[in-house]
DNA sequence: AAACTCACG
DNA sequence: ACGTACGTGAGTTTC
């Protein structure tokens, strides 16, 4: 194969970016910066994969384009770029300028057909071409020579989808070229392409992959079906219409774009200049790549110390006492202790690895008794340490950080930033030191912290050295910044001291029993082999059911049941569509039991039973940084999610049960959301309802729908309580009508009938979504912030989510904080009062209890007196509470 | 790795 | 017209 060409459909390309990556991010200046990076993101792996030689990027400029002309110049105007996106362009140009990469550009003409005109020339001087775009347009150019790319970016990943010429036959039924026509007839509307009236995508081709060209659908007019059209392609006009459509749909190929391949040939990318730009961007993960050929030694590397001697330890610990703020990292991975970094000062960071004298639970306790001798001690993940600081040594002050002067950098970032995906050094550092250091994969890569130390000592220096250096320099900076936002207070007195809470937790972990778990598993296999081959017989075939995309085939396609939704992919095949057609053949509903018990065996039944531990319990793990609301999380095995609604799932709680001579007590807040809603809000009537009634959902039924409370019937109830739901999840009509499957029209009465009954909800649920507007967060009653990026953005959807988001996080953000509230006292109570009982889950607004028989009823106050004690509310705190002699019998 | 589905609050 | 309820984690299939 021959040299090879990668020619770049710019503003397509950021385009996607745009509108793929999320909107909120800016550098310090404001200037928005994601259509830029997922630009750059999608270049670097192109070039990446492709390895060409030569490289452009087409843009077209602003002006009156020569084949749209014919069709703007008496309809509409091209759709305009949102400004968030428009202030993107000039500095993309800047970069492909410093990267040395040109711009195609030609007045008058379309990227598309610059282009088109650039990928025939290259063809032509036998290169091989690689077109990259956002949409389709380009697959018309798409030959044996010539690949199509569409990179598609979610979530922060890009996928791309390939197409050579015989691609496009293969995928789209129609070749390149036809493809064209297939456009001249369906039209293209963001395009400006008219197309004909009354024939869409699946019509047109259909109509092309019998004719072939437009012109062969025209001459064969009389022939063509279905009726329907053969009418819109004869309407008056219809022929003009489509013709006027080919021209504007075909691509030129020849026009007068002036272009150097040489000037394209691929040379140092991440050149000096460019490496000041992406700086300037603040984009920090790309900024790596780019520094590459720039980067100075690491100022702050020569400083890192390797300790190996039990003297040399001995001096720094003498050193550190000495000094005043502290960084600190016990270096822990799986069990084991690799050393103990240490940062108190600009000029020196140490990592004292635990070799020979110097074990790990030395380094340990040593660390421990730092903690406690000193203030101002800051690290990176406090829950990770805590068992080693508290086997080796005391950690008496736990639980009052205030004292203990510990504090966990990463939570603290947290509350600064809930919507990250991590909180691991070099982010932090970036982020409160504007320093780019390297990461820990970029230095180890996968390998294992104790690998890493046989063989590559020095990155793995670096890496932990890293980690006290940033814990010590980020902690006034995070300690600054809380106190600026309102949250030092939650930081210092909830979240710090949960840390142990969940620590404690996680210590504690939660009997299982073995026995009945395995056979819980072995009733559902029976159970499921049989649903299995009913499933086969009735419909005549195997397949895998547990495929939705062979399911689909089975049930829409052989069956000919009715499908409802569509996913990206297929078919939808999920629990609601198939309650829908259960009906419709006995099938469906033998698929949907099914489904449910290969859920609870392979998720419950089997996912529980690998996290037993030797000691016969399951220690999970919660997150504390996880959640944009401030909830916590659960996982590996998440502990949260446990089936209790449906009475098949529930049964494998069962095998949840207390250690011998305890029980447990389950307590949890009644509709707590909805009081803090009342709360927040200050909506008078709704106060006024929970201080009354026992039952909210019929008593917000009878002041919605005007009937007298005894007289609420049930379905009016059900109703009510779905749209107390709705209005927590941030009302709208569409979610309304999904969860009652009822009309639009009928939900938007609903809720416009409740916001009548309790004007003071809809007053404040309004007021959150302007604050979020203005300041780009919401917060919680107790300061925790949630940004809401999507507010500003142009896309009407994430706009629409972002209010949503404005009205909900609050809500939940707050019964997370009076939760954690009611967690930190009650562990603390039990351990003070020197009970054995014990605090041992949380799920969400449940909290679990494994109280000694003789505790029951003091377990049973401190609970009470710290969950409704948590915050005083302009509602009453309601509490229910359990005891069982195992989780499913505290229901 | 992503998509789909489904368990919970 | 646009297409969704808010917040999670995990197993399976498919690419």
């Amino acid at each position: 194969m021959g040299e090879k060409i990668v020619l770049i459909d710019g503003y397509s390309i950021l385009n996607r970016a745009f509108y793929g990556i999320h909107a909120g991010m800016t550098n310090f200046e404001g200037l928005h910066t994601n259509a830029v990076y997922g630009f750059l993101n999608i270049l670097l792996k192109i070039l990446d994969e492709e390895q060409p030689e030569y490289l452009a990027v087409a843009f077209d400029v602003k002006a009156p384009t020569f084949r749209h002309k014919l069709y703007d110049a008496y309809k509409g105007t091209r759709k305009g770029m949102p400004d968030e996106l428009h202030e993107q362009v000039p500095v993309t140009k800047e970069i492909l300028l410093a990267m040395g990469i040109p711009a195609a550009e030609l007045s008058g003409y379309e990227a598309d057909d610059i282009l088109g005109t650039l990928s025939a020339r290259c063809e032509a001087a036998g290169l091989s071409v690689v077109l990259v775009s956002g949409d389709r347009d380009l697959l018309q150019l798409a030959s044996e020579r010539t690949k199509v790319r569409i990179p598609r970016t979610k979530g922060g990943t890009t996928t791309v989808e390939d197409y050579h010429g015989r691609d496009v036959l293969e995928k789209l039924g129609v070749t390149p070229l036809e493809f064209i026509d297939v456009k001249a007839l369906m039209g293209d509307s963001s395009d400006n392409i008219p197309g004909v009236a009354g024939i869409g995508e699946k019509t047109a081709y259909a109509l092309i992959k019998e004719y072939h060209s437009l012109e062969a659908v025209y001459e064969h007019l009389d022939a063509v079906r279905p009726e329907r059209a053969r009418k819109a392609l004869a309407a008056e006009g219809g022929r003009e219409q489509a013709e006027l459509s080919k021209t504007l749909a075909t691509i030129d190929r020849d026009c007068p774009v002036e272009f150097s391949l040489e000037a394209a040939r691929v040379g140092e990318l991440f050149t000096p200049e460019a490496y000041e730009i992406m700086k300037r961007l603040e984009l920090k993960s790309l900024l790596k790549r780019f520094e590459a050929g720039n980067q100075t030694k690491n100022a702050v590397e020569e400083q890192f110390l390797l300790i190996d001697d039990l003297s040399g330890a001995e001096r720094v610990f003498e050193e550190v006492r000495r000094a005043g703020r502290l960084g600190m990292q016990l270096i822990v991975e799986r069990g084991e202790v690799f050393g103990l970094s240490l940062a108190y000062g600009e000029e020196d960071v140490y990592f004292i690895e635990s070799d020979g004298l110097l074990t790990g639970n030395y380094l340990a306790g040593k660390a421990a008794e730092l903690c406690e001798e000193k203030g101002d001690v800051w690290v990176l993940d406090l829950k990770e340490m805590l068992p080693f600081l508290e086997a080796s040594g005391a950690l008496e002050k736990e639980g009052s950080p205030e004292q203990a002067g510990l504090y966990d950098a990463g939570v603290a970032g947290y509350l600064l930033s809930p919507l990250k995906s991590g909180y691991t050094y070099d982010g932090l550092a970036g982020e409160y030191l504007g320093m780019t250091v390297p990461s820990r994969s970029d230095l180890l890569g996968k390998t294992a912290y104790g690998t890493a130390l046989s063989e590559n000592p020095e990155a793995a220096l670096a890496c932990f050295c890293y980690m006290a250096y940033t814990a010590f320099r980020s902690g006034p900076v995070l300690m600054e910044k809380l106190e600026q936002a309102g949250m030092k207070n939650l930081f210092l007195t909830i979240e710090m001291p949960l840390i142990y809470s969940l620590y404690h937790m996680e210590q504690e972990g939660i009997r299982v029993e073995r026995e009945e778990l395995s056979s819980y598993g072995d009733t559902l296999k029976i159970q499921i082999d049989r649903l299995e081959q009913e499933i086969y017989d009735l419909c005549g075939e195997q397949f895998n059911i547990n495929s939705p995309k062979q399911l689909g085939v089975i049930l829409f396609e052989k069956l000919k049941l009715p499908y409802g939704k569509k996913t990206k992919t297929g078919y939808s095949t999920s629990a609601d569509v198939l309650d829908k057609l259960a009906p419709e053949h006995p099938f469906v509903a033998k698929i949907l039991e099914y489904r449910q018990l290969a859920k609870l065996k392979s998720t419950y039944a089997d996912g529980l039973a690998a996290f037993i531990s030797p000691d016969g319990r399951i220690h999970g793990k919660f997150n504390q940084t996880i959640t944009a609301t401030g909830r916590i999380s659960s996982a590996e095995p998440n502990l949260q999610n446990i089936p209790v609604r449906m009475a098949l799932g529930r049964e494998i709680r069962k095998v949840f049960v207390p250690k011998e001579g305890f029980v447990f007590v389950d307590a949890d807040y009644s509709q707590i959301e909805l009081r803090i809603l009342a709360h927040m809000s200050g909506d008078e009537r709704l106060i006024e309802a929970y201080h009354q009634a026992q039952d909210i959902h019929r008593i917000t039924a009878s002041q919605v729908f005007h009937t007298p409370f005894e007289e609420v019937t049930d379905l009016q109830r059900s109703n009510a309580k779905a749209v107390n739901f709705g209005i927590v999840y941030g009302i709208s009509a569409f979610g309304l009508s999904e969860g009652l499957s009822i009309s639009r029209k009928e939900a938007l009465d609903y809720i416009s009938q409740y916001f009548e009954t309790y004007p003071g909800v809809k007053a404040f649920l309004d007021g959150l979504v302007a604050q979020a507007k203005e300041q780009g967060y919401v917060t919680t009653l107790y300061g925790r912030r949630r940004p809401v990026p999507e507010l500003s953005s142009s896309n009407f959807m994430q706009r629409n989510f972002g209010e949503r988001v404005a009205m909900n996080s609050p809500i939940q953000g707050t019964a997370a904080d009076i939760m954690k509230i009611a967690m930190v006292g009650v562990d603390r109570r039990l351990r003070q009062e020197g009970l054995r009982s014990r605090l041992i889950l949380q799920i969400h607004d449940e909290l679990l209890v494994e109280t000694a028989l003789s505790e029951v009823d003091r377990v049973k106050a401190i609970l009470l007196e710290e969950m409704d004690g948590a915050a005083k509310l302009a509602v009453p705190l309601e509490i229910d509470m359990n005891v069982g002699k195992s989780w499913f019998e505290t229901k």
